[in-house]
DNA sequence: TGAATAGTGTCTATAAGACAATATCCC
DNA sequence: GGGATATTGTCTTATAGACACTATTCA
């Protein structure tokens, strides 16, 4: 077979010949973060009101563009900080979206990641700049580990979206599901101390559907994800649960880019 | 907090204010593809060897730059075709690698695939460009759904990989470990008809460790992603086995950008 | 017939689901 | 004490691992 390109990152005459940054267009680089809470039990999402064409008045995820010196990831975390004064939180690269037509204006590639945070902080910024941003309930059309994009609602309006990001919030929410069992990430969405039920309100939210009490309780016990405080929950007409907290990682995750 | 950004792909004056592309660099994107085989019971991976600096005579992923028109789907298969010759692969991506120094000489944002074949297949185009390209056996120095940079050798030599390549291979060997139990990938490294030991041998190599034979078969029986074909393999010294093949897919996976 | 592996049936160990019983809080 | 939920313990059911046994091919 004839070889019309070389390797990649390669300089040489053939590269060249076909991709010449002075003459070829390069397309943006940017990143969108879907920042998911559960609320009430139900998954939400930060949305942020277009105020410019195109799409405007539609609602987005917060993002922005790569910066030549700085990583994807913390690319994201600015994004972030300075479009929801959010930092610290659990990040993770989603998946790419590169489709040519996905921006009208412009070849623009963007870089999705996760963000997990607890609600009551959440509603602190999306208060702090009512408005401007939303938390929009999400409506999940699929079960399981299928895919595909979700619809976004505030009451029982339902909010137009801005280019892709109805099947980025799907892609969020499928690795949610996907990795729910697998990492201990449910506890992303809780403040830093919490109950077995509080958990379980969680992973019900995420997986649509109600789960078993019993083998739910001993199934988290198990992964030796959780550390028993020794506390209880205050202020509850029942007895109380204990409080647990999410145990440090055992040095197994790394990867970045 | 001060916003100092706006919206995604927005181009009001903040934005130009800190992203106007006639002044500011934007980064080059790339499409890498890691071509994933099994060959007697061992995992291994395309390579092609770089002709030019920097990481001369190192051993890199197929991959090239992608087009300003075509979707990075796209550019993943033909890079796929223009490289290796292969096309009709299954082909999924990866994970996206974009720290600002992977490449020496310029900022390049890799969007990377993973494609699955079977071994005598890409033993066919790895032979037409020997010396070019190589099936580097991978050694995997971590276990279970760890994750990591994975070693590439030819025979007992370890190859020299190049940029952040060894990385990119670490996350696929991690994304196939992770995906054996819930996806059918592991007869995508096979011909279209197979034995269950043939499987069986996939999903050992991919492992890394042994898996119990009898619970093996019941599982995989009862996902329904094998169709029995009524035919047995022929000219071997024992009692024939089955030939299965793939169930066409139910209608779920969707997803690109 | 012997060697080798496929495929079936059965038993045991482990994890999940169901449910009863007791514990602990607020009112 | 009554209402509500937490927590523990037990029983049942489903699944995984282990292993014995039969089946089928080639030499």
């Amino acid at each position: 077979m004839h070889v019309t390109e070389k390797l990649p990152h390669d300089p040489d005459a053939a590269f060249l010949e076909t991709y010449d940054p002075a003459e070829f267009d390069r397309p943006s680089v940017a990143v969108d973060v879907v920042v998911v809470t559960v609320d009430a039990g139900a998954l939400h999402a930060l949305l942020v009101r277009r105020r410019e064409a195109p799409q405007r008045g539609r609602w987005a995820l917060p993002g922005g563009f790569v910066r030549i010196e700085e990583s994807l990831d913390r690319a994201a975390g600015r994004v972030l900080r300075d479009k929801a004064g959010l930092r610290g939180l659990y990040l993770e690269q989603l998946y790419t979206f590169g489709a040519p037509a996905r921006d009208p204006r412009t070849r623009v590639i963007s870089v999705t990641y996760l963000a997990l945070i607890d609600d009551t902080r959440l509603h602190q910024v999306a208060d702090a700049r009512a408005g401007d941003v939303v938390l929009a309930r999400l409506r999940v059309p699929w079960p399981g580990q299928a895919g595909g994009p979700v619809l976004a609602y505030v009451a029982d309006t339902k909010l137009p979206t801005a280019f892709d990001h109805a099947a980025i919030i799907g892609m969020a929410v499928k690795r949610l599901r996907g990795k729910l069992d697998y990492a201990p990430i449910s506890a992303e969405l809780l403040p830093e101390r919490f109950t077995l039920r509080d958990l379980q309100d969680i992973h019900e939210a995420i997986r649509g559907h109600e789960v078993n009490k019993d083998s739910f309780r001993r199934r988290l016990l198990a992964t030796g994800w959780l550390l028993p405080t020794g506390e209880r929950e205050a202020d509850v007409a029942y007895r109380p649960a204990e409080l647990y907290r999410l145990a440090p990682p055992t040095t197994k995750e790394t990867n970045d880019g």
